[in-house]
DNA sequence: CGAGAAAAACCTAGGTTTTTCTCGGTGCTCTAGT
């Protein structure tokens, strides 16, 4: 095989038609797929015709064949962001099995002869897929070698990540746009399974993703039951958690918001005879392996786990997915509850829900900022005329090298240091004092900061719902269920009656248009522009660039003129 | 923001109540010391 360098593959220009033939054979003879959707091969036209596509399909639709198959017409290797090394190592496992061609792993896990064989085998054509983590990407070296193999394809897998832990956690994600450009801008592939309007914005934006084209197939997940059982004491939910869940037809997941939490839940699950395993990122790498396989397997029926697990688990039969306390996000519970059900058997999702837990998610989100920090880069920015890399200016403020990335991106959002030329050294933007820019940076900083508040509001809006969950619910996603779905706690109360509550109506009565349509835009005196996201019977939820989400009571808004056409 | 542990205060000598303190979630990578 003669190695790839400097080569770049033609696209024969061939009929839509004939084209989606071809990927279909490619599926069924190197992939051993009978069949493509119609989401699928319109993916992967995009891509092939050179297009960005952000792509959010629920876990299992077979979002991974929109990279794998385009990629063997395209003759070049696929750079494959994963965000983690477990998920990496599956993924190569996968491909390698099958009659599709090889893949191979970047990573700091692997012995260096390891990685190297892995660079040889992509350079030589022996591998068509590259996985890497984003932390990988953020390296010269790494980019350097990428750049020379003329990737054809830039594929985000978990794109949500960007936007989840870009910000604060894995500040490398923010960075991912900026290496696609270095390493050749080939078309851009983000993969999701769920992302609401924020959510989608980040991956854009960051990505540098350009007339994106996106294919969605629609949120909802129709055969998960929706439940929330409400307590206002802790120990007379945890009791709760543990009679549900120990009498609850497994293989099932119980997440908590500790690790304690999740310690706690185990044993006594175990107490009462249940097979289960807690799952937490302060375990040994050893034992979450073995958990993870295990539970895959059959045994333990149940896992008690943090958010830590779950990405990657795509395990047909789990049959109910419970939460013994709010996670920070609709995005999170809906990422967390859709490993439920995947083989399309019903399942169930309940949320064990106490106001009080918010406090924790509430703190989790509420990192200070130090504007300190801030001024010392600013400073070290203002002293130098030539652009400077970013390990030059964590060395001179003093900082961390992850410190400095961190407050580098908010000052880049908020416009006072630009980033210049391949290496994305950084200089301050001409005419800003230290103060002005610090004063810019905590403004982007607070917008995110109540955008994150925003967020855990609409957590509360769905445990505290009074219409159907699943319209609240797709709703936040910006998709809209024209009716009750009769598939969650709300829906039955009303079906049955049992509780004596009436059945509530509809928000409009027929024929009778409603003062919002979701996707309309608005803007508030005080809030700015928005987008109306959902109506409930007698409120509207907007979500406004500048605040985030809002729930607004009908009522007032027409007595006082709250909204207007924007 | 809230839970649970530890410390302090209580009223009268070692248990009980009140106050203060600490901790809480996600992963990569590189390096130093076994």
């Amino acid at each position: 095989m003669t190695g790839r360098t400097g080569s770049t593959s033609p696209r024969t220009p061939t009929s839509p038609r004939h084209r989606i033939a071809e990927l279909r054979r490619i599926a069924r003879e190197r992939f051993g797929w009978s069949d493509l959707a119609p989401e699928q091969t319109e993916a992967m036209g995009a891509l092939l015709d050179g297009h960005d596509v952000l792509v959010v399909m629920p876990t299992g639709s077979g979002k991974s064949a929109i990279y794998q198959v385009p990629t063997v017409l395209l003759g070049g290797p696929a750079v494959v962001v994963s965000p983690l090394i477990s998920l990496q190592r599956d993924q190569v496992a996968g491909l390698r099995r099958s009659a599709a061609p090889d893949a191979v792993a970047v990573n700091s896990a692997q012995p260096e002869s390891a990685t190297e064989e892995g660079w040889r085998a992509v350079r030589e054509g022996d591998a068509e897929y590259l996985f890497m983590s984003p932390e990988q990407l953020a390296k010269d070296t790494v980019l350097k070698r990428l750049r020379g193999l003329n990737p054809s394809l830039f594929v985000v897998d978990e794109a949500h990540c960007v936007s989840s832990w870009g910000h604060d956690f894995r500040p490398d994600y923010l960075s991912l746009g900026e290496a696609a450009e270095r390493l050749g801008r080939p078309p851009v592939l983000a993969l999701t399974a769920t992302a609401a309007t924020p959510v989608r914005a980040d991956i854009l934006e960051h990505l540098h993703m350009r007339d994106a084209e996106v294919v969605s197939t629609g949120t909802d997940r129709p055969n998960i039951h929706l439940d929330v059982r409400t307590f206002t004491d802790d120990d007379g939910k945890r009791a709760a958690v543990a009679h549900w869940t120990a009498g609850a037809h497994g293989p099932g997941i119980l997440y908590t918001a500790t690790r304690r939490d999740a310690e706690t839940h185990a044993a006594r699950l175990r107490q009462d005879g249940v097979a289960a395993e807690a799952y937490h990122a302060g375990m040994k790498a050893v034992d979450r392996r073995r958990i993870q396989d295990g539970f895959m397997a059959g045994r333990p029926a149940v896992v008690v786990a943090t958010s830590a697990f779950g990405m990657g688990i795509d395990k047909p039969d789990v049959r109910f997915v419970a939460h013994a306390s709010v996670p920070e996000s609709l995005d999170s519970y809906y990422q967390e509850i859709g490993r439920a059900g995947r083989d399309g058997e019903p399942a169930r999702a309940v949320l064990f829900y106490r106001p009080e837990d918010l406090g924790l998610q509430k703190f989790l989100t509420a990192r200070a900022l130090d504007t300190e920090e801030l001024k010392k880069i600013m400073n070290v920015l203002l002293g130098r005329n030539a652009p400077q890399s970013r390990t030059r200016v964590a060395q001179l403020s003093g900082l961390s090298r992850r410190r400095t990335t961190d407050l580098l991106n908010l000052l880049e959002e908020a416009g006072a240091v630009t980033c210049e030329g391949r290496r994305r050294a950084v200089r301050a933007s001409s005419g800003r004092t230290a103060d002005e820019a610090v004063e810019g940076a905590a403004e982007v900083f607070e917008r995110r900061r109540r955008m994150d508040r925003s967020r855990i509001e609409m957590m509360r809006g769905y445990a505290e719902t009074q219409s159907c969950r699943r319209q609240y619910l797709l709703g936040y996603f910006g998709e809209q269920l024209d009716r009750p779905c009769g598939q969650c706690d709300l829906c039955h109360r009303d079906h049955d009656g049992r509780t004596g509550t009436t059945r509530r109506e509809p928000a409009r009565a027929p024929g009778h248009r409603a003062p919002y349509e979701p996707n309309d835009r608005v803007r508030h005196a005080e809030w700015g522009e928005g987008t109306v996201m959902c109506i409930e019977e007698d409120r509207v939820v907007v979500l406004f660039e500048q605040v985030g989400y809002k729930t607004l009571s009908l009522a007032a808004v027409a007595e006082h003129g709250l909204l207007t056409g924007a």
